[in-house]
DNA sequence: TTCAACCGTAAGCCGTAGCTTACGGTTCGT
DNA sequence: ACGAACCGTAAGCTACGGCTTACGGTTGAA
């Protein structure tokens, strides 16, 4: 899932969904690789459940997933919390190693 | 500084830095690659800012960097409330698409 | 001071991710 | 019914990312 993000044209694409729903050729405008390229990021993104699409006449309208963007916002937040735990955990019994 | 998280291996180190702080050696155990390999994992992460070293003997202690996933934590968040802002005006004016 | 433990880096190989071009399928307009 | 607009997929090339092996440097112990 976060694989998908990996790629800065991928996340590109990803930001640009923000503001809204886009058709892949809005979205092929004003990005430095073509059309098709961005037709495959968006499969991908979909794949991973981070995208959905709506058909309107002969375009494709992608959008932000919510539960995609939400299960990654919650990752980063329990580990957030966890990384903050072991910290405190740590500061707590400082010569305590070796494993 | 997302696409250090975009690979599973690394991605794996990261998840196993979030109990506390780990040397090289324990972190390679238990992974299916070499130390070396690790160690230019954890090179990359370094430099994303994800993570912090410090030197303990002759080993080095890896562990998450607090500021580094204070600032995914907050990209994600913005994103967020972003997306649920275009949604939530996309809901009002149905039809008014076209750019 | 010598040996062992622990680690970073260089060199090199190999798979694959990302891109382009080319093609075929839908859908709307005329 | 014909053409145009919009899009997905196949094929293929190229660059790069990740891995391993090999080497050298530093630190602590005997």
């Amino acid at each position: 899932m976060l694989e998908a993000l990996g790629d800065p044209t991928r996340r590109t694409i990803f930001e640009s969904l923000a503001g809204g729903p886009r058709s892949v050729a809005e979205i092929a405008n004003g990005l430095p690789v073509s059309r098709p390229a961005v037709s495959q990021h968006l499969k991908v993104l979909k794949d991973a459940g981070l995208v959905s699409s709506t058909s309107v006449g002969t375009r494709r309208l992608y959008a932000v997933d919510q539960e995609g963007l939400a299960a990654i916002r919650g990752y980063f937040e329990r580990f957030w919390h966890q990384a903050l735990a072991a910290f405190a955990e740590a500061a707590e019994k400082p010569p305590e190693e070796k494993t």
